[in-house]
DNA sequence: TCTGGGGTCCTAGGACCC
DNA sequence: TCTGGGGTCCTAGGACCC
């Protein structure tokens, strides 16, 4: 049996723990640059708030009912799920965690011994206890039923006491038909629209298709979903992987024009992205940079590119990223153009204790004591060493109007008991 | 005025190899 | 007149996820 984990309106539920007494009231949580809304609690969600909606656009309906709203603190968030993850490692030994507030896990066998439901209303309740974050949980024989399985428990929290199990056909049948099938984990807006146009509205309908159909028309990934669905798993439980790509882009508060001025964000993206490399104790040796303009304004001149290179050999030093990166960004940028977001995006990544042997050149082995140098006195300092190519006047500013704290994370920040 | 960021996997087609 | 067959690797782009 497979279980699927899910905290409830994970950002907001984080807010409200150092925050009790907004428990019952409306939260929205928005994007960098306080943009757009990505998280709602449920209070705020009945007052019509949809996922993704440009902040400016709900504005007046938020100011009118009182709705909090947080920047997005993921210092806290990431402390926060990292409590809860390990709490849940506790009832069982295969974890499998799918994004910041979800996880797989297996319980095999357990059905044997244990009532799944009672077992899930227990994980419930412990983890409420210690962190304080309400989760969801649904129990099924493969990932994809877990997923139908947990938003059942998440819509019907009182009736299912937040813990649904399908462990029958009966009750997988039932549940594929309630199941709408946008909704379905892996059916996305094109998927959607084309099996709608062909009679398909439930998770019902779509195992009901041919598997000949599914295969031609959404690859074997659409195949192995509908096996997934039927009960028969396909869909593999995973260990954690390494990343294969890792990624820094920015949408920009206000449109550049001037190759100086993305160059420095360039060099920016470069630096954070060299010290994650490092942290993981990695190398890359593809370098992806792309540039675009503001594609809300129809009335601009429009530009958008994307180049990946190839470095000379694989590498981690911030100095040889970003020399690469702006020679990337020089051959793709076009003057006035209006940009309005960068990325820089490192991938063909390889753990640092591999190594290719290469006739001409290598890292600079002084690049690698220097990384170390400039990474121990930042652990140390907080950031105090910075590159030339970087802002060093902080002209570039994220809009965060509405940051909450970070409680769990910075000793300047501790909760304040009066 | 204001519109996020970071990932995964698969496929088709071209370049290249013997 | 007739012009092979079987591979691999790489890349761009599309679909999806949270």
């Amino acid at each position: 049996m497979f279980a699927l984990v899910d905290c409830n309106n994970f950002y907001a539920s984080c807010e409200r723990v150092f925050k009790p007494q907004l428990n019952g009231k409306p939260i929205v949580v928005l994007s960098n640059n306080d943009g757009c809304v990505v998280a709602r609690s449920n209070e705020a969600k009945s007052l019509g708030i949809k996922m993704a909606v440009p902040f400016f656009e709900v504005k007046e309906l938020v100011q009118k009912n009182n709705v909090n709203v947080f920047s997005s603190n993921y210092e806290l968030y990431g402390d926060m799920s990292n409590r809860v993850m390990s709490m849940l490692a506790t009832f069982s030994p295969e974890i499998e965690v799918y994004s910041i507030d979800e996880a797989f896990m297996r319980f095999d066998g357990f059905e044997e011994y244990f009532d799944l439901h009672s077992y899930g209303v227990t994980i419930t309740q412990k983890v409420k206890q210690s962190t304080k974050i309400p989760i969801s949980i649904g129990f099924a024989p493969t990932k994809a039923l877990a997923k139908v399985a947990n938003k059942i428990a998440k819509k019907f929290p009182d009736r299912t006491q937040s813990c649904f199990v399908i462990d029958t056909d009966e009750k997988r049948n039932k549940a594929l038909k309630w199941t709408e099938i946008g909704d379905v984990w892996g059916i996305g807006r094109q998927h959607t629209k084309r099996l709608k146009a062909i009679g398909v509205n439930t998770a019902y309908d779509f195992i009901q298709l041919s598997d000949a159909w599914v295969r031609k028309n959404m690859s074997v990934v659409g195949l192995r979903l509908k096996h997934d669905l039927v009960g028969i798993s396909f869909i593999d439980f995973e260990d954690v992987k390494p990343k294969q790509n890792i990624a820094c882009t920015r949408s920009f508060e206000k449109m550049y024009d001037k190759l100086e001025d993305i160059s420095e964000r360039v060099s920016t993206f470069s630096a954070i992205l060299g010290e994650k490399l490092r942290k993981q104790n990695s190398h890359c040796n593809l370098i992806s940079v792309f540039v675009t303009s503001n594609y809300f304004r129809e009335d601009l001149a429009q530009h958008r590119a994307f180049i990946t290179v190839k470095t000379d050999f694989p590498t981690s030093s911030t100095l040889e990223i970003n020399r690469i990166a702006q020679r990337v960004l020089k051959s793709i940028y076009k003057p006035n153009i209006s940009y309005k977001k960068a990325g820089v995006i490192l991938s063909g990544i390889t753990p640092a204790d591999t190594f290719q042997l290469k006739f001409f050149g290598g890292e600079n082995p002084k690049h690698i004591d220097l990384m170390k140098a400039i990474d121990l006195t930042n652990k140390k300092t907080g950031g105090l060493i910075k590159f030339g190519g970087n802002d060093l006047k902080r002209r570039h500013k994220m809009r965060q109007e509405k940051l909450s704290k970070c409680y769990t994370t910075n000793w300047y920040e501790l909760l304040e008991v009066d």
